[in-house]
DNA sequence: GACTTGACTAGAC
DNA sequence: AGTCTAGCCAAGT
């Protein structure tokens, strides 16, 4: 059973799937590369989500996303970019590293995932 | 068309 | 308990 019930439909790729789910990432909150991977149904495809993110429209919350440590990837990891900043004006507190506490935000995704499957 | 690179993670040492 | 290695899969070169 290589997949399961959140299985991607065809006519929507991977990507796709991806960016409405992120859209779906409630402020304040975050996810991690992986829990959407796995909401998705493909737990070892964490990069291509972050491949995902490097390349997502202008409205899907991408500064939502972090690595599985809480922290923030991707370069222009300083404080004062555009990710960390978004991302504390909506009340996630994050450290000198730009790291945040997932035990408090973070946002599990698999209930999401399935409207995003089966939703049109 | 093969080889390298990458906003990752889990497991081994 | 911290570091290193291997696995994955798509895009870019």
């Amino acid at each position: 059973m290589s997949f399961n019930e959140f299985d991607v439909q065809p006519g929507r790729s991977f990507n796709e799937l991806v960016h409405e789910l992120v859209r779906r990432i409630p402020e304040g909150r975050v996810a991690t590369y992986g829990s959407i991977a796995r909401a998705l149904g493909a737990p070892r495809k964490a990069r291509e989500v972050g491949w995902a993110m490097a390349n997502c429209p202008a409205d899907v919350p991408a500064h939502r996303v972090v690595n599985r440590l809480g922290c923030i990837s991707g370069g222009a990891i300083t404080a004062g970019s555009a990710r960390w900043a978004r991302l504390e004006a909506e009340g996630v507190r994050l450290d000198g590293l730009g790291c945040c506490n997932l035990r408090r935000y973070e946002w599990d995704p698999t209930a999401a995932a399935r409207g995003v499957i089966t939703d049109p």
